[in-house]
DNA sequence: GCAATAGTGTCTTTTAGACAGTATCTT
DNA sequence: AAGATACTGTCTAAAAGACACTATTGC
């Protein structure tokens, strides 16, 4: 038997949002094989000819999986070895993503038999995925959570305008525990990401300042 | 012509020591093309047929070229595209290291032309390197530095047995500016990864007191 | 007024920075 | 004793945590 020559190179990609005050990840039934049935990330093979790097390829994925256009997506890690998918050597380059809460329901599945959105949490049984997605979900999901405990404002994943109260959700849905108001507060004030608007949420109680992103925030370190 | 259908892998290894307490990453000059006589991170292309991983080919590389074993190699990040090699579309996945300061020296130079110890400081204006192993410098010293930073111990970097202020001077040459020796001392002690021997260094002072690494230690966050 | 959420003030604890002071060796 | 480096103590400043308090709306 002829031993390969090449590696099999992929782009996956974590892709997350907040439902319900909940951190979700999205997850593909597999339509193809290997591992046909399986749940799994989104990924697919590089294409050469197409793609101007690792970051393209994911990206041209997710426009073509679920018909959604991520502008940044952010390095995690490479998987590689002889094992990990049984189509021989091959490399994953992960990558993780953010995707505004108000936006979670706008994908179209084309190419796959499912897309869930599925939740990260501790305690809640996660699903079983196919190759070794399970580790790169929790390479992912530790970038993203040591990013935002470095103070990392997690703007990608909230709408345009938003108010502190609802950052701070997303904040502790992301780290997984709750943070105190008071000090939340006082960290984020002053910071250059934040826009303070001069319109407010009305409910029945006292309405809540509304904010937006500044116009050259990243999520970058 | 006929447009390629497979990248080409390499993985490209930041390898950090210590010299006269200054940070210096190793560098060679390539003996064969593409950018022959430039120089470059130590870097070669996987070998599916014998290696297990990308770090597996960073490792094998190392020990080919300078016969140096590293046994823990950190992933930056790749870097891909179908411009940044003149080979055609190429992937290289970066790691860097940490070579204890004491086996500086210790390098065979075998296939490529020279080996260098070059300085990294800021002020010193570096070389110019081949293919985008500038960024990746940069990339791979940035992370470098975020860690200790961070807190973790460069232990990697010093013998085996090593004193408080030259841990001090190692933390300082990494970071590129000085730190307070009140501070950093109660910021270490009680760390896991230092146990306290029994010995001390004499010299034309009071004797300083040895350390060493834990068993357990690693440098990973 | 009450319920509900927005937003602030303040006390304490922890951590880092600055820097002076003491300790122990060789010569 | 002098010189050198190891090591410690202490004051202060900044940041984080806990938690009570005030503010503004709809009903």
């Amino acid at each position: 038997m002829e031993r390969v020559l090449y590696p099999f190179v992929t782009a996956d990609t974590a892709l997350f949002s907040i439902d319900e005050d909940e951190l979700k990840v999205l997850l593909v039934r597999r339509s193809n094989a290997p591992a046909k049935g399986e749940w799994a990330l989104p990924g697919g093979a590089l294409k050469p000819a197409i793609d101007t790097s690792l970051e393209d390829t994911a990206r041209r994925v997710l426009r073509d999986k679920i018909s959604v256009d991520i502008p940044h997506l952010e390095q995690v890690r490479s998987f590689s070895g002889p094992d990990r998918d049984a189509r021989g050597w091959s490399i994953s380059q992960l990558f993780y993503a953010l995707l505004p809460r108000d936006k979670i329901d706008a994908l179209v599945k084309t190419k796959v038999e499912a897309v869930e959105w599925s939740p990260v949490a501790e305690g809640s049984s996660r699903r079983r995925l196919a190759f070794d997605h399970d580790a790169q979900l929790s390479a992912a999901l530790k970038v993203l959570r040591g990013r935002v405990e470095q103070h990392a404002l997690p703007l990608h994943l909230l709408p345009q305008r938003f108010t502190l109260t609802g950052l701070q959700r997303t904040v502790e849905a992301i780290l997984g525990h709750e943070v105190d108001k008071s000090a939340f507060r006082r960290r984020i004030k002053g910071s250059p990401d934040l826009v303070e608007l001069d319109e407010y949420v009305r409910g029945a109680q006292r309405p809540a300042q509304l904010f937006r992103a500044s116009d050259d925030f990243s999520f970058e370190a």
